[in-house]
RNA sequence: GGGGCUUUAGCCAAGUGGUAAGGCAUGGGACUGCAACUCCCCGAGCACCAGUUCAAAUCUGGUAGGCCCCUCCA
């Protein structure tokens, strides 16, 4: 298994740090309100990553917190006329009826930083003890130029980023680099810290939910590539400085989704919610499209590609259900096949997930050409569902009942008889019990 | 200003040194009582320029598009 690491811009060889065990972690939504679409890719990626370590045989233990403590949380508890738990529960169960209804497995911890406080102030203490953070006023920031090697992950150069125009002069900062890690604050919901009250800083919730979970260091980070820079070059920071060790030895970052060209964004009205888009879109679907793209690049979003997704999608469901109507009227043996050399020679080279959807196809054809010709089919069925699984495609059949098989039967014997009129009746019901 | 990604047929997209996978669409053919499904056949020389090499879409340099980050935005 092979990995493009961020953090050394190569391809490298996955080793694990136990053996036969993944621990990935993936920065979960900060939940003021729905998440669009472009959230949904994080989501699905790894989703599938953790398939395919499963079924590369690994026991895969896989994190995502929810950020539910933060200032747009409190802006939207001001704007909604409710308390900030509310505002949190409310879009973490939304969060969660999304995750449903596209189809994603469950995953091991979903920790939220309301329950890591304890360990958020010990952290920051450790910190501080160390040298590697101040206290200025009520606040607490990180002291960047004590990291040497910090912009590691985004071949930043510290010179480079203090003459950049971009970085706010805050007068409590030593540096105009350094982030804070916790933050004063007397609005809304606050919390009482050693420091005095406030909230805590972004960059530090995660690296303590790893920790908490873990210990010191995981396998996979994944994110988005907007928190490349400078979410995870600050918490590799803080890991740095702590623990002496980049957190996790490979970091993933999936590209960015654009509608017809453009990025999406309130202003222009392209913007997508999940749980909007999933009404008029299959799961697999969205899938799909997804998936015909590698995941580190950027997505371009057109009426033309979900179209030949839906049409993919139905080849593929049409082949499995004549292949699952013919396994229970042949009584069939299948599920010999647990591992595809084609599979892995293609998902090893970083989740070469297009090249996998080709292979998919390929299988389709295969499948649909030995149902045609009577040959046996458990094999490319097999493989087929394999692949499926791992791309998170779902499509279920009905098992046969005796009475289907009686009625499947019946319309056989009336179509060789040529009385089409009775048959066409039949196949009307069968294509409505979706056995057809 | 800095860091990074990207440019392959009408469209989506693999391939990272040995002479262009796959899919969709279009067209042609086959199967078929009808319909649906399905099967077969057909297309590009890889943005442009220069270099390295016996050999480049693949490496190097440059030019021109597109995109992301440097703002607690996946």
């Amino acid at each position: 298994m092979r990995i493009y690491n961020s953090l050394t811009d190569k391809i490298e060889e996955f080793k694990p740090i136990k053996d036969n065990e993944v621990t990935m972690y993936v920065c979960g939504p900060t939940v003021y309100n729905y998440v669009h679409i472009g959230n949904m890719r994080p989501v699905i990626t790894f989703d599938m990553v953790a398939n395919y370590f499963k079924y590369l045989g690994y026991k895969v233990i896989y994190a995502s917190n929810f950020t539910d403590i933060n200032p747009k949380i409190i802006t939207a508890a001001k704007e909604l006329g409710i308390t900030e738990r509310e505002v949190a529960d409310k879009f973490i169960k939304a969060y969660l009826d999304d995750l449903k209804s596209y189809n994603c497995n469950e995953i091991d911890y979903r920790p939220k930083v309301i329950d890591n406080l304890g360990n958020i102030y010990n952290f920051i203490k450790a910190l501080i003890d160390k040298g590697y953070a101040y206290v200025n006023d009520g606040d607490v920031y990180f002291r960047v130029s004590k990291v040497k090697d910090y912009g590691i992950l985004s071949n930043q150069d510290i010179e480079e980023l203090e003459s950049g125009a971009r970085v706010d002069v805050d007068p409590k900062k030593e540096d105009p680099l350094d982030f804070a890690l916790w933050r004063k604050t007397d609005e809304g919901e606050n919390f009482l810290s050693p420091w005095g009250y406030g909230i805590p800083g972004w960059h530090t919730e995660c690296v303590v939910m790893i920790n908490s979970i873990f210990g010191e260091k995981i396998d996979i980070h994944g994110g988005g590539i907007d928190l490349k820079f400078p979410h995870h070059e600050n918490e590799i920071a803080q890991s740095l400085a702590l623990h002496n060790n980049t957190l996790a030895n490979y970091w993933m970052h999936n590209g960015h989704i654009n509608i017809n060209g453009t990025k999406m964004s309130k202003s222009l009205g392209n913007f997508i919610l999940a749980r909007d888009f999933i009404k008029d879109h299959d799961a697999n679907v969205v899938k799909i499209v997804m998936f015909k793209t590698h995941y580190r690049l950027p997505l371009n979003i057109t009426d033309e590609l979900f179209n030949e997704a839906k049409i993919i999608n139905e080849k593929v469901y049409n082949a499995l259900k004549q292949a699952n109507l013919s396994i229970q009227l042949n009584n069939l043996k299948i599920g010999n096949i647990s591992v595809d050399d084609n599979i892995n020679k293609i998902m090893d080279e970083d989740f070469n997930t297009p090249n996998l959807i080709s292979y998919m196809m390929e299988l389709v054809k295969e499948l649909n050409a030995n149902l045609r010709s009577k040959k046996d089919i458990c094999d490319t069925y097999d493989k087929l569902k394999l692949v499926v699984n791992i791309l998170g495609l779902v499509y279920n059949f009905s098992v046969l009942s005796e009475s289907d098989i009686d009625l499947y039967n019946k319309w056989v014997l009336l179509k060789n008889n040529k009385d089409f009129e009775h048959a066409d009746i039949i196949r009307k019901e069968l294509e409505s019990k979706g056995i057809l």
